[in-house]
DNA sequence: ATGAAAGCGCTAACAA
DNA sequence: TTGTTAGCGCTTTCAT
């Protein structure tokens, strides 16, 4: 009669039939073994072993009204920058109950707004972003959304949780020790013009204003960014500002292409040219010369935004729901002729 | 009484109601619409958006035994190779019903036994993995496993769809170029030793077979690769392979490495040496020299791989069920003196 | 500590 | 074309 479809594989109650007990206590003792006496308990996990039973996920979700997912919206999944955050977003949640639902929003607000709108309606447990500069319809939206949510890649105010480092501050320490070194014209080179590009400017525009008679050089382009556009910007910045003995770049793809241009005019770098760049990417420090950079530890960053997240759908107490992950400046070869090693400095206030 | 928890927002139920028809007729309007008659039909889309609703994703999943996940199984996240298929995954899949789950199988095959395991429990509606190599286990396991499975960047027996291409000639086409450049001494270097890795290695062995009197110069590391991973493991062979006047790359990491090393021992590209690499990064084409190298189009792969699990799952007939994607080999300034041009001699059958 | 009954929100089966 | 009924597999409520 009422057959219907059946999945064919073993349920809650096959597994009950067979260890005779009642379905919830087989669902008790799934989910929480200590409620179940021991003997039961050993009856029914020989009952799940020999069935091979495993938990319809989406039934438990339907019937519990806890959702599983927790919802990770990125602008880039090609970016190496990302690809790290996904790593330890990753490696982080392995272990857990929770699956990730990524999403790509293209660094498109209003693609974001779309996708913010659409996962939260499929209730995510939680909800991981980047960067703070959401849209005012989706910061009033998540504001009052009942899952916890977690910014990463910035510091400052978040809609309810954080964790980054301030890349205005990273920026001017990276332009500070240029000036360290003795460079004097610092050009400012960037690409895509997002919003953690345009901090990083803005933090070589502070460092530069403690430079009596500094000016800035600036060459910012909307497009995307790639060495091939590092080595075009940079070309495009040598033709017309002639004088420059420094470049700040405002990601490591920007400035190896920097360093290739040099390579190419015959400009000797750090001699002639020092080069700065930003993210630590592996590349830099096999270059020739090795290039300075800024370094972030992305993969920590997507470990704890995801541990905070854990923490706050476990009930426990969040330490700082807004964490500073700091920075480090890294030393090499591209921004001094003498001092080759590699030497940090070590920013941060949040360990 | 029975109110128990409800989840608070709006249930078919309510839409039903608000418009005056029946559970099922609301169903049917959201998912075949051409099912329902105009003008119920318009009622029920008036009282959707009047009430917000949103159906219940787990509830259709659980009702229908219609799973929406798409399991895919890729041994890096970082690498770029696989963010770029990544992308043309997740493009491929936005505007369908469907979900992606990635899952990290980290370049070892008892991980990827175990993911296969947990993801194929969940019941997905397809699965996609990474390579052919997979242990004899999860192969019988997944041959009569009752979704669709599509395997990508290797062409060759599948267990039930594939795309991609030879490694091994892909590999042969490039050393082979570089005997075209009149370079005789040709080293391999490799990292990772993953399968893909070891193909490529053979279809270097089969070119300098085609070399009378050549013998191969290898090293390979099971290390995971990086820029300086091939700056130091070239910079091994030179300490022991005096003689060699071209090495070709397992990938453009090491490529790029090599590249460097070159430039810090005054060895000159491509005169003295000439380098290859394989899968055309970005930054590739921007070294100075560029570096010459073999293109897939990995974006191109992710996306056909998923077309190919959504025709299944929608009745349609896949055209071959095994694609060769096919490759370009990319001639670029650092294997030869005097074509400097980019120019490409393609492969692939498939198109 | 254990169980019976109800129902989460939806859709397949059957009927009208 | 539309509705009624049962039930997907699990967990909550309430009772013991």
């Amino acid at each position: 009669m009422k057959t219907r479809r059946a999945s064919g594989r073993p349920t809650i109650a096959d597994v009950a039939r067979l260890a005779g007990v009642g379905a919830i206590t087989v669902s008790r003792a799934i989910r929480d073994p200590n409620q179940v006496s021991e003997e039961l308990r050993n009856r029914i996990e020989e009952a799940i072993r020999e069935l091979n039973y495993v938990p319809n996920v989406q039934a438990q979700i339907l019937a519990s009204g806890q959702s599983n997912v927790i919802a990770v919206l990125l602008p880039s999944l090609t970016n190496s920058v990302y690809a790290d955050v996904i790593r330890g977003i990753y490696d982080k949640v392995a272990p857990t109950r929770f699956h990730i639902q990524i999403g790509n929003t293209r660094y498109s607000e209003q693609e974001e707004d779309r996708l913010v709108a659409l996962f939260a309606w499929q209730r995510p447990a939680a909800m991981l972003l980047a960067g703070l500069d959401q849209s005012e319809t989706t910061r009033s939206f998540l504001a009052d959304a009942e899952f916890p949510i977690v910014q990463i890649m910035e510091h400052g105010p978040a809609i309810d949780m954080g964790i980054g480092c301030s890349h205005k501050d990273a920026a001017r320490a990276a332009v500070t020790h240029l000036i360290d070194c003795g460079y004097r014209r610092i050009a400012f080179l960037g690409a895509r013009k997002d919003p953690r590009m345009m901090r990083r400017r803005d933090g070589y525009r502070e460092a530069l204003a403690a430079l009596p008679g500094a000016k800035p050089i600036e060459l910012l382009t909307p497009e995307p960014s790639g060495v091939a556009r590092g080595r075009a910007l940079f070309s495009q910045l040598l033709d017309t500002a002639t004088d420059i003995d420094a470049v700040a770049c405002g990601n490591d793809d920007l400035a190896l292409g920097a360093l290739f241009e040099c390579q190419a005019r015959g400009i000797a770098v750090p001699e002639q040219m020092g080069i700065i760049g930003f993210n630590d990417l592996e590349m830099a420090a096999a270059a020739v010369p090795a290039i300075s950079t800024v370094r972030i530890d992305r993969y920590e960053m997507g470990r704890r935004a995801i541990g905070m997240l854990l923490d706050r759908l476990e009930g426990k107490k969040v330490g700082e729901p807004i964490v500073d992950i700091g920075f480090d400046v890294i030393r090499r070869a591209s921004t001094s002729a003498v001092d080759q090693g590699v030497s940090a400095a070590r920013s941060a206030k949040g360990g």
